[in-house]
DNA sequence: TTCCATGTTCCGCA
DNA sequence: TTGCGGAACATGGA
């Protein structure tokens, strides 16, 4: 499921695990995984060295690998990190594992293959590249920055939420609990907003992203009140017991309660 | 067997 | 120019 709150998780538990081991050997076993790079090249940035410092820009998590550059981790949809003991307990859908000298091991797993493993020198230098907007929890916690950097777009509040060159680091899932608690209609269009509004919208994306991040993405944890717990098909709205109405764009499927969310 | 799925990217159309 | 919607990608699970 990573999204940004995913990805806070995700770097958490680098920090508390994989920082500063060093890389004796690294194994990619499904190339495809791979963007921009070799895997020759990869392994010869990873071996000898170790995992110094981690950046985050929105669904990316971005490992420093001391003197060689910027490891970078995307997690598409079924994406997930493992750090474990022993061999024997690699997970089935691993792409990259990194075996470290002290005999423990760090997999980066993927499903579906749909995430990617690729490098880059600078974290800005990569944003910059792949055209990604500022950090969305970043931006949350400056108002001038974000309304500015809102108000430049007239689409929906759904899509808008979600592009990542607008803001990074917010998919379908969150925006739909972002727009739950802000109680925005997410096909309310952008421009129709008053700043009371958008500034709503401001810090209900601040608190849902930290609440959520706290947990690490681990829905069931989260608040009663809030609606990932019951995102699924024919629930009920948890706060007016209202049934949640099931919309489809793009080909993501969005969940908003009728009487709650306002269409304006 | 069919449909659906949290990711991104690309394309055609308004 | 901007935004939208659909399809594609790869694969598994219900």
């Amino acid at each position: 499921m990573p999204e940004l709150p995913d990805v806070m998780g995700f770097e958490r538990y680098l920090q508390s695990c994989a920082l500063h081991q060093k890389i004796a050997d690294a194994d990619v076993s499904d190339d495809r995984i791979l963007k921009g790079i070799s895997v020759r090249s990869l392994k010869r940035r990873l071996k000898g060295h170790a995992l110094e410092d981690l950046h985050r820009r929105g669904k990316f998590l971005l490992g420093r690998i001391d003197g060689q550059g910027w490891l970078v981790l995307h997690f598409g949809m079924t994406g997930d990190l493992d750090y474990y003991k022993q061999r024997q307990e690699e997970p089935e859908y691993t792409r990259l594992r990194m075996d470290f000298e002290n005999g423990a091991h760090l997999a980066y797993q993927s499903k579906r293959l749909l995430g990617e493993v690729g490098w880059a020198d600078d974290p800005e230098e990569f944003a910059a590249d792949r055209d990604l907007g500022p950090d969305a929890y970043e931006l949350s916690a400056d108002a001038d920055a974000f309304r500015e950097r809102l108000s430049d777009h007239r689409g929906k509040l759904k899509s808008t939420l979600t592009n990542q060159s607008v803001l990074a680091g917010i998919g379908n899932v969150y925006s739909d609990e972002i727009l739950f608690q802000a109680r925005l209609h997410p096909a309310t269009s952008l421009d129709s907003l008053s700043g009371r509004d958008l500034e709503n919208l401001r810090r209900t994306t601040g608190r849902v992203l930290r609440v959520c991040g706290r947990h690490g993405g681990n829905v069931d944890e989260l608040p009663s009140h809030y609606l990932l717990p019951h995102r699924e098909r024919g629930a009920h709205c948890p706060r007016c017991d209202t049934k949640l109405k099931w919309t489809k764009s793009g080909g993501r499927s969005t969940c908003h309660c009728p009487k709650c969310q306002s269409s304006s």
